[in-house]
DNA sequence: CTGAAAGCGCTTACAG
DNA sequence: CTGAAAGCGCTTACAG
């Protein structure tokens, strides 16, 4: 139609420069004019490219299995898309130890993915890694725990304080005026805890805010997770105050807040926490932990994915912020969401 | 590998016959042996084959605008299989005429689609429709609502008893021992019924099952949907029974439980019902309805249609049974859920 | 700055 | 029953 080769309207269509002003415009106002979409599956063919995506990911670890269902989704997202040319390179670090992070990084700055996907676990290092990305000119995307960072590609994961909002809400159901509930925040490590923080916060300002619940919260923060450390610390607890009716755990963790619960039948209490994992589940299946809250692990690794081959493949324009929902767990409903 | 030309190869793999046994299993042991997959973008370059799947859904009505967001996630579909070939055409009927579903299956017949995805409202001419498939050896996928049918490719929706289990589950923490309850059935017109019924069934059965729960359980039906005729049939059964402490509706019409609730100053009852319309967010965020159950609408639309195309273009083989999670929504959760 | 040709990995007639 | 050739809509050197 502007009588040039295919050639030349390659060139345009990828402002690769070679083209004179007078051809280009010629050519983009048909473009515009005719809606020419490219074909990407010839694209595809054609090219041949490759694109790697790096993937920073916590090893799956003993203490829980959370970390697996990212990698499940992320898998999912690489099979889709490998037609596509795209290449998925893992980076699994011990969530328990910076030098392992760091030295993943390490790994990544060295092989130069295209884009790379990260679970932001220790500041420094997260912060060395993006200067990086920025220099080089590639694409970054957090998944799971934000960073507040204007650079970044996007973020995929939950609205932390909303969640912990919702857990009160829950909460707030079964417990009655002037009950006494409390938060446990349970963790061998305080960094990346943001988000953790930011679910208590979000809990507290439900009962704030809902003047039709006076309810007194105390907070308790438990650093060594072994079976004994966890009891001496709850037995202290429990005993002075005698009429906990609820419990909110900001984390995975909750099953052995639960196991404590049973082995010392403390139950009624309300007991809600986060992330379907298997050892949560036995808990859900005694009654014994009343709630938990999912962040959809498998999509955010998946939508990770997604969020790079959109803006790599199909040139979309992605969201900065993909809060996903906020799931209810409870024993009813657990089995629909196992496999996502 | 085989010493045959590409056209042989081809025939063996799409056994397209006129290859003699011989090289066909040749073809075949090597194919295997050396995990040849095809490549299926070039494949969709090459052939420009259409498949055209037939969409059966109601249309949105003014008293619901639930039956937008499966076309949304049909839509969503289409988009992102568009490279590949898909076209959907859509049929849509009123749901509350028998006549109008009878009518798009007579144009779906006629248009001879290669697959279709129906939401079965009427069960005669559902079933004419599905023999009709099996006589053109066409595929079909039930969504939002089963249908018992052993030669359907797949079902994708909530498995709708034990959504109302878990509704029963949630209104268990804020009813007290011997409250009464009552369950609404709302709806002009009864075809289609067999998962609202299912849905009656769980919330019984969890009271039933769990003896620690002694709750009177009421039933009520209403089919008039305007306003005055709800409010008479209502009015009738609150004054009658003044100590209903819970409500439970089996659909989307909720909110007109919950804007009689709210007119006649009923609160605090426990409200439950289902789906995330705009009409029922009113009243969520207004903490009259209290909780709603969805049913991953887009999700239903978006999964028939890539149950198809996994089927056709990928070849994968689908599960007949795709039961999507039971979310739980509240006036905390929602937004997050909105687009989904 | 521009065009012509080859090629990506398949499918599709067509000829034999 | 089998093969050779053209073509799907692009990209990629290469030549000028």
């Amino acid at each position: 139609m502007a009588g040039v080769s295919v050639g030349t309207v390659d060139r345009v269509i990828h402002n690769r420069g070679e083209v004179s002003d007078i051809t280009r415009n010629k050519v983009i106002r048909i473009i515009k004019d005719s809606h020419y979409v490219p074909d990407i599956v010839a694209r595809t063919l054609a090219s041949k490219k490759i694109y790697r995506f790096a993937v920073l990911f916590p090893r799956e670890n003993p203490d829980s299995t959370f970390w697996s269902k990212p990698l499940a989704g992320v898998n999912k997202a690489l099979k889709e898309t490998g037609h596509y040319g795209i290449v998925g390179e893992k980076y699994l670090f011990d969530q328990f130890n910076r030098t392992s992070f760091k030295k993943q990084i390490d790994r990544i700055i060295h092989n130069e993915p295209d884009a790379v996907l990260i679970a932001p676990f220790y500041y420094e290092e997260t912060v060395r890694l993006i200067e990086n990305c920025s220099q080089r000119k590639i694409p970054y995307v957090f998944i799971n725990s934000n960073f507040q960072d204007s650079s970044k590609l996007s973020f995929v994961g939950q609205d932390s304080k909303q969640s912990g909002y919702l857990a009160a809400r829950l909460m707030s159901y079964s417990v009655e005026q002037g009950s006494r509930l409390l938060i446990i925040n349970i963790s061998k490590v305080l960094d990346n805890h943001k988000h953790i923080l930011n679910r208590q916060t979000g809990f507290e300002s439900f009962f704030r805010e809902n003047t039709n619940h006076k309810i007194d919260i105390l907070n308790h923060y438990i650093k060594d997770t072994d079976k004994n450390s966890i009891s001496n610390s709850l037995n202290e607890i429990f005993s002075k105050k005698n009429e906990i009716k609820g419990v909110f755990v900001t984390n995975s963790k909750v099953y052995k807040i639960a196991r404590f619960i049973e082995e010392n039948r403390l139950k009624p209490v309300t007991l809600i926490g986060y992330d379907l994992t298997e050892e949560n589940l036995q808990y859900v299946e005694k009654n014994i932990i009343d709630f938990l809250i999912s962040q959809r692990p498998v999509e955010q690794g998946y939508g990770g994915i997604m969020t790079l081959f959109n803006h790599f493949v199909l040139n979309k324009r992605v969201k900065k912020e993909q809060h996903l929902p906020i799931d209810i767990i409870t024993k009813e409903n657990y089995k629909f969401y196992i496999k996502h």
